[in-house]
DNA sequence: CGGTATCCGCTTTGATACTG
DNA sequence: CAGTATCAAAGCGGATACCG
């Protein structure tokens, strides 16, 4: 999310759901209600910093909703909004490009 | 392109087409051949650098192809090959996506 | 025309420690 | 459990200058 105008659909969808981690919080996020642990365990190689930054910045977007259950321990649940839910039906051909493909992709040098 | 392994096929999508500029030049790639400068002009914003830096990944994952006319001036053409094509086309939801919500997305407060 | 090379700042990400 | 704070490292991308 970094700009302020977009030449294309194509340009607007990739800033929102850019960076190394949104997709997969989308994807994690697909199956339903998801407390705050359950995602960091899901999602692999997350940290928690980048975890609550990327999370609080999708809530901005609209994309996921945030519920906090006051109790003790603390209970914190994440769910995708129809925003989110849309975007992610709009993910599901790449997902599933990514996977036919994922083998011809890792065997890609790196440098 | 930055992992060696995936958890899953979305994961892999949007390692290869992450970043600010692949998803922009695939989509400048779709009506056909391309040269170096129509391509620079097409997309909004983009230095040579990184249009270059961008392409020549980009032919290194064997999403684009890259023809040299040896001539004078000197004339270099690019296009999308098959796999290019394929992922283009599992791109083309999250553009109508991104089109739909446009107003939406600009509207989001950015900070 | 179609690049390369170098430098540099900003943002993103990671590691570690701590808290209500 | 669900975060916050701080610092450091890595990487992305821009500006400028130059080349075959």
């Amino acid at each position: 999310m970094k700009k302020r105008t977009y030449s294309c659909g194509l340009d607007a969808a990739v800033d929102v759901v850019g960076g190394k981690w949104k997709a997969l919080i989308l994807w994690e996020l697909h199956t339903g209600v998801r407390r705050f642990a359950e995602l960091r365990r899901g999602i692999d190689g997350i940290s928690e910093k980048m975890l609550i930054q990327q999370l609080r910045e999708m809530e901005t977007y609209g994309l996921v909703h945030r519920e906090v259950h006051r109790q003790v321990p603390p209970k914190v649940e994440y769910s995708l909004t129809d925003f989110g839910r849309s975007l992610n039906e709009a993910l599901i051909p790449l997902g599933d490009w990514g996977e036919r493909h994922m083998s011809t992709i890792e065997a890609i040098p790196r440098d």
